[in-house]
DNA sequence: TGCGCTCCTGTACCGCCAGTACAGTTTTCA
DNA sequence: TGAAAACTGTACTGGCGGTACAGGAGCGCA
């Protein structure tokens, strides 16, 4: 029992790092079974096939995302009882976070496998879609807490905010990525935190 | 001379459909040539190999993507003098293009070739980074005009409120495919625009 | 001690795919 | 009409995803 899920974590490690390196489809399951040590049976006794593989991966990554921003902004309510204050120190706690990184974000599983859906079946799909609705569960929740005690200076609804977040983290990564610029991830974030801050600013010159 | 041309094109436009659709590396070559109806021979007397095609289809995609931008805030600047008018009606006129698409953005081939970096070569990679440069140099400079007219109420720059922009773009991108919500994309580029109003607004209440 | 379960290994095989090689053929245009 | 451009046809290599299945090592437990 135990030393299974050994062997499976370090099939998981190696196929997560191929495959943002290079694409799900560029990865073989070859390489894995060498990297891992294994032989290939080995690795057809853990997965049905690389479609499981690819299932177990992104519920893997998607687990960790969710306890990176449960810790994050769980510390950021420590250190603020005002709801705006907390989000914009959990921005920034972020953007230090990815800016710590030494080789920039790694890659999001969830981007890469949503952005070629015609390769994953429906399952797959679907958890992406969870996914996405997690985090504007998560960061609406925050903003609708804000919105009960500041008013937005423009006409904006908690999820399209909640929505934005997830668009700069995301946008971030890929720029940052195309750019060869792993800073301008975290930089972006702060340019979030700037309009927020200006958003539910009191109106006032 | 004309007629190689054409079918070039069609492997194209089948390539790229099929990129966008599944990945690079899950596209087949045997694929593109049933639907372009040539033989293998056909393909390799086009292109070298599979990375070549990678090159065009890159190469083609950046110059449609500019030419797109250009015609946009072409026409915006047609409709206002003042810089931050024509940019705001520029991102509305790109909003609605985009929210006009019958089933969403197609998806970025910036995006998914640069996520992947290790399956190509390094003159796509620089490819990649022209491209954004380019998006960076173009909205730059358009935020320096607006800045010259314009005070920003925050500490932000030029570069990075245009990389802001490609950020909204590239990020939307992903997560219109993540919910399966084509319409995302064109409602997050509404929130900048409301964010940069904000930014810019004069300093009264 | 040995039974059974988990966790693999070894071997052999299939069909798809990228890529090579190269000779031959049709089409196009000057 | 002739040369160049734009292909076709055939035959091959090696890697990869996946299947099938037999067997074995180690381990906990009665």
């Amino acid at each position: 029992m135990r030393k299974g899920e050994e062997t499976r974590a370090k099939i998981l490690d190696a196929a997560e790092a191929a495959v943002l390196a290079k694409g799900f489809g560029a990865t073989s399951i070859d390489e894995l079974i060498v990297e891992t040590g294994i032989t290939k049976s080995g690795f057809f006794y853990h997965f049905r096939d690389k479609n499981e593989l690819a299932k177990a991966l992104l519920e893997r990554y998607i687990d960790n995302d969710e306890r990176i921003y449960d810790e994050i902004f769980g510390r950021a309510r420590e250190l603020a009882d005002d709801p705006l204050q907390s989000f914009l120190i959990g921005l920034k706690l972020l953007s230090e976070l990815l800016g710590d990184l030494p080789n920039g974000h790694p890659g999001c599983l969830v981007a890469t496998m949503c952005s070629h859906e015609r390769a994953f079946d429906r399952e797959i799909k679907e958890m992406n879609r969870q996914a996405a609705l997690m985090w504007r569960r998560r960061f609406g929740q925050m903003f609708r807490e804000i919105m009960q005690v500041y008013r937005p200076r423009e006409a904006l609804d908690a999820d399209q905010l909640a929505d934005m977040v997830s668009t700069v983290l995301e946008g971030g990564i890929v720029l940052s990525k195309a750019m060869q610029e792993p800073k301008i991830l975290p930089d972006q974030l702060l340019v979030l935190r700037s309009f927020l801050r200006l958003l539910f600013q009191p109106a006032q010159a």
